[in-house]
RNA sequence: GCCCGAAUGGCGGAAUGGCAGACGCGACGGACUUAAAAUCCGUUUGUGGAAACACAGUGUCGGUUCAAGUCCGACUUCGGGCACCA
């Protein structure tokens, strides 16, 4: 078959006859499916790409001709560091080079015949679209969710800009190899905390993989515990959280994050050098590295003590870098006896190890013993079991108003400032009468302007353009300067999904009503690699809006799937630096788009992915071209009684064997199994080899069971069997049971477990019809014990 | 380092705890052809055997079960994420 030309014609039709528009007033049959849309880093359409949009499609096209309206829209995620880094590079505007790669992309995913609606088409960098982004800023502003506190960047002293983690290598900026230092900025943050509990249980309520809820709730990190206060000796008071509040009493000293406001109050003279240099120190490293539990401990001494509340110990306060300033409360009560780090700490600088923690039933507990026990050394504590021990000391502090229970999450806010040019302006304005004031709705979208120099000079690219930061203070009416960062990308991609039903609606970032009839998203995919930053922020920004009023649903993806990643051909990640990356186009160009995309259904499990290879590309294409022969063949015997019913009812068989499983295949997006029953189907007709009805038949509903996967090529060959009408608007095929019916059927009869052979019983044998025939197989006289699952197995104990 | 996955023939991959290897690639054989290509048909986990069949076999080691690729524990290797790449 000429795949090319099909291709061109049947795409052409389709964009003549809007074939692929949603018909709005269908709305009550709607199905949102969605792929994670395309960042526009590169000029052309990566393999991930047509891996997620190519065979989502199919996933869409099934659904189509399934009876419903599928709302199947594509956009862009357009802002970015790497437009902005490109143009650092080569001078080209983001603006420039992004708009050129939009164009490309476009064209690519027009030529692939997926069916998207591109009357929907949204990109992030549309000052149309992150007006809206900054409306809902605003939003999350007015209802309390958006704040500025301080918080730590990468700094390049050489570049003399803040640097993204992605820029900094082995702790040097890849640019310029500076040694990277982390600096405190005032920064914008969404908090996502407020919505910790409901992110969690929300996870109940949703089709999603269960491995990725499973991160998400890591990353939440719920933990149950309690605070712990220790005063000073020389006054003040800082808490500690702790999950093990029954090991206080074997508390032998504290340990302060080195950033830990109080580490300046609370040091000592002669101990100021050291603590001053460590904290220096701690601030070069990246947290992944403070927290390795393979590296060694460090700390030091910051010269101050602090009470236990529970047997007013006096103990000393250190600061270690495997303390973050980020998680529970910047502080740790160390009881060596009892945990790892604090054991391995402990040995080193030569603090008291105590045990308060026995096991219960005499195992062996050397120490450090971290399990749970029996209380000892504990005062009022001693004898009791580990969560008794818990509760009652925390108990105890609570009476003494020096601590209590507590539950912390490991989730953080979201910072959003990124003191970059390519994203969308923060909509604030500061003010030094006012402080911190928001743009007035009427005033958005705040602009990002083209001429800006973006190249780094020590503040964000907007800061050093006058005319940009210059303005009035939508309060008092006096001079005032813009915030000069634009938002994390992730905002922009936090709600354009419901953006999409609402692409052309320019007075509103969205109509509550029809939003609620498309949304939630039915189908939404995309890689395992958003399933804790994306995929939450999406959850939580649905959250609040829902908690303002705008939406009328809690979560936004009712069901979730992840594609695999393809590996370049020698298995490892494709990147530029490896020079193993396979250009898509090089195979659609000879090939067409169905048979690419046949292939990537064929050649690998969805969301394993895998490595790619070339060599199974060619028998697709063959295989159509082996599918087109018996098609054509068939239609010679349209209107040809059928003469042999045995061989018959065995193409029966076959197709309606073909029918049950290619759709529900396709829907479980196991598109490999499906493109094999589609197989099976063709080798059945072949092997039947008579044209007559029954092959037409059979040819009629092949062509039907393949138009998900390779739409062109089904529109053609439903042409050539007399059609006038699109193939993807017929009904997909349903299995008729009675001729999927056998009268006998093969039962595996096992002895003691292990396969011995087979046995043809009635569906419906009884337990003593089939214990019989397998005893028979067997020549055994009788069973001790017989395990009999019908249609499964039967298994013979003697 | 921490969190989450994955590992099955020469290769890609199938398999609600119940016949491991569907389907395909490759290889081998046959038909057609003067010949080749293309096509159609067949064989193809390993070992032994002419065969029937027997034994072994799903990364490694151990466990649960009448029965384990599948469940549990420990490990090895590879992949994803770790909050400023998106």
């Amino acid at each position: 078959m000429d795949f090319l030309k099909i291709e061109e014609k049947w795409r052409k039709k389709w964009e003549d006859e809007r074939a692929d528009s949603f018909d709005v007033r269908r709305a009550d049959k709607k199905k949102y499916v969605l792929e994670m849309f395309s960042y526009p880093s590169g000029a052309n359409l990566h393999l991930g790409h047509w891996y997620n949009f190519g065979l989502t499609d199919v996933y869409a096209r099934l659904l189509r001709m399934q009876g419903f309206e599928v709302f199947h829209p594509m956009g862009f995620d357009a802002f970015g560091l790497p437009a902005e880094n490109y143009a650092i590079k080569t001078g080209i505007h983001p603006k420039d080079s992004t708009e050129k790669n939009i164009k490309t992309m476009e064209g690519q995913l027009r030529n692939m015949g997926a069916s998207f609606d591109w009357d929907y088409e949204i990109k992030t960098c549309d000052p149309e679209y992150y007006k809206w982004t900054q409306w809902i800023f605003l939003q999350l502003y007015k209802h309390g969710l958006a704040e500025q506190k301080l918080a730590p960047v990468n700094w390049c002293p050489s570049c003399n800009t803040v640097i993204a983690n992605e820029q900094v290598v082995d702790g040097c900026c890849e640019r310029c190899g500076a040694v990277v230092e982390r600096r405190e900025m005032r920064q914008w943050f969404l908090k996502i905390t407020k919505y910790a509990e409901e992110l969690l249980d929300g996870l109940d309520t949703i089709d999603w993989p269960e491995k990725t809820k499973i991160m998400q709730r890591n990353w939440i990190g719920k933990s149950y515990g309690g605070t712990v206060t220790f005063d000073l000796a020389n006054g003040g008071s800082f808490d500690v959280f702790t999950t093990r509040a029954d090991t206080l009493f074997g508390c032998s000293y504290v340990v302060l994050a080195p950033e830990h406001p109080l580490v300046r109050e609370i040091t000592t003279d002669e101990c100021k050098a050291a603590v001053e240099n460590y904290r220096a120190e701690a601030a070069r490293q990246s947290e992944i590295d403070r927290t390795s539990t393979v590296k060694e401990k460090t700390g030091v001494f910051t010269g101050a003590y602090a009470i236990n509340p529970v047997n007013g110990r006096k103990v000393p306060v250190w600061i270690a870098d495997y303390v973050l300033a980020t998680y529970g409360t910047g502080a740790v009560m160390a009881v060596p006896a009892h945990d790892t780090r604090d054991y391995d700490f402990a040995v080193k600088y030569g603090l008291p190890i105590e045990r308060v923690v026995k096991s219960a039933d005499g195992a062996p507990d050397d120490l450090p013993y971290v399990e749970y026990g029996v209380a000892v050394n504990s005062g009022f504590a001693d004898g009791m079991k580990t969560e008794d021990a818990k509760n009652a000391i925390l108990d105890y502090l609570a009476g003494k108003g020096k601590g209590g229970k507590k539950t912390t999450y490991r989730l953080r806010d979201w910072s959003v400032s990124r003191q970059r040019y390519w994203g969308a302006p923060i909509p604030m304005i500061h003010c030094e009468r006012c402080g911190a004031v928001p743009v007035s709705e009427k005033d958005l979208p705040v602009k990002l302007p083209y001429n800006v120099d973006f190249k780094p000079k020590g503040k964000s690219p907007l800061g050093a353009n006058e005319e940009y930061m210059n303005c009035t203070c939508p309060k008092c009416g006096g001079p005032a300067r813009r915030d000069p960062d634009t938002l994390d990308t992730f905002v922009c991609s936090s709600w354009y999904y419901l953006r999409y039903p609402n692409a052309k609606n320019d007075k509103q970032a969205f109509d509550t009503e029809w939003t609620d009839k498309l949304l939630p998203v039915d189908t939404y995919v995309g890689g395992a690699e958003h399933a804790c930053m994306h995929l939450l922020y999406a959850r939580f920004i649905t959250k609040a809006l829902r908690d303002m009023g705008y939406l009328h649903f809690d979560e936004p993806f009712k069901k979730l799937v992840h594609q695999g990643v393809i590996l370049g051909p020698d298995g490892k990640r494709m990147s530029k630096t490896r020079g193993n990356i396979i250009n898509p186009d090089d195979y659609v160009s000879v090939y067409g788009s169905d048979v690419f995309k046949m292939y990537l259904c064929f050649a690998f499990s969805y969301t394993e992915g895998g490595p790619f290879s070339t060599d199974g590309i060619a028998p697709i294409a063959k295989y159509l071209d082996r599918a087109e022969r018996i098609v054509t063949k068939a239609i010679d015997g349209k209107g040809i009684a059928p003469a042999d019913d045995k061989a018959r009812a065995d193409l029966e068989y076959a197709v309606n064997y073909a029918a049950k499983c290619c759709g529900a295949d396709i829907a479980a997006f196991s598109f490999n199994t499906a493109v094999a029953r589609l197989m099976e189907l063709t080798n059945a007709m072949y092997k039947y080899d008579t044209a007559d009805d029954a092959l037409y038949n059979a040819a009629v509903t092949f062509v039907k069971l393949v138009a998900p996967i390779t739409p062109h090529v089904a529109e053609e060959l439903w042409e050539r069997l007399g059609n006038k009408d699109s193939v993807l608007r017929q009904p997909y095929p349903v299995a008729d049971e009675s001729k999927l019916a056998r009268s006998l059927i093969e039962m595996p009869v096992q002895l003691m477990g292990r396969f011995k052979g087979t046995v043809n019983i009635a569906p419906d044998a009884t337990e003593a019809e089939a214990t019989a025939a397998a005893l028979a197989l067997l020549e055994l006289p009788a069973a001790k014990k017989v395990i009999y699952k019908p249609g499964k197995i039967l298994n013979i104990i003697v």
